[in-house]
DNA sequence: TTTCGTTATGTTTTGCTGTATATAACGATA
DNA sequence: TATCGTTATATACAGCAAAACATAACGAAA
């Protein structure tokens, strides 16, 4: 017996993320990450917020760090509380760039996706 | 030491993919294997000539198949030469329709790319 | 009926990405 | 100086997707 055809509108996704030198500078999830940093003012507790891995969270600021002119992200360890992170004025306009663009994909998305073209209807094979 | 801060043009990419019920019904990697396909007459061999194993590009013409509303792609086990598969004109409109949507979302992260915020030259800080 | 290269399908292995775990360094404050 | 929760970093583990491997089914033609 063939497997079942299952068919539907077709729909556009996809998605889109800013490189660096070393690959992906800023992302939807790194964006995300960094809104949760400003918001914890810590990179542990914004790990936490959003279930990712403190190791993980880190690795992804070392990254937008580095392939940033300046910093997007200001760590202190120790002190009071233990340290914390904040987010800089370059973190910001980060957040804001990424958004921006991406709200302009999302409403290509849309656009686009409706000039795909529709599957004829099927003929009548009796 | 420090680790060392690469710097350059930030640079937009992106993905696009038409979805169907399963997921993906065609992507970048799906088009060209659906190209390669109508090239050779032969889903293994199609598959060689781009290094992807033969298994895995079965899966991907099988869930095409499978979300198409008629098949992309039309197989046939044993006869002549072993069998073969043949791309359907369903098939060549999937290629042209996948082809349309990427060029303009080629376009879209060209024109879009040039108007992230471009970093201001760096202060002299001495 | 044997041969041949393909389709068809199951099983095993590998490689990558992120998670989990552990430990040290840090530094303001009590 | 002892404490505390964070940053910093190494290493081991888990899950998943693709690759690799193995085999059966297929059917035209010799």
């Amino acid at each position: 017996m063939p497997r079942a055809r299952t068919t539907s509108e077709p729909r556009l996704r996809g998605r889109i993320w800013i490189e660096g030198p070393e690959g992906t500078f800023l992302g939807y999830g790194r964006v995300i990450l960094l809104e949760r940093i400003r918001d914890h003012s810590s990179i542990s507790a914004a790990a936490r917020s959003m279930s990712m891995s403190y190791r993980h969270a880190w690795d992804l600021v070392a990254s937008m760090n580095r392939q940033s002119a300046s910093p997007v992200v200001q760590m202190s360890a120790g002190g009071k509380g233990g340290g914390g992170a904040r987010l800089t004025a370059e973190g910001e306009r980060a957040i804001k760039t990424f958004w921006s663009a991406y709200e302009d994909f999302q409403r290509f998305l849309e656009t686009r996706g409706k000039k795909l073209a529709p599957r004829p209807a099927r003929r009548n094979t009796a």
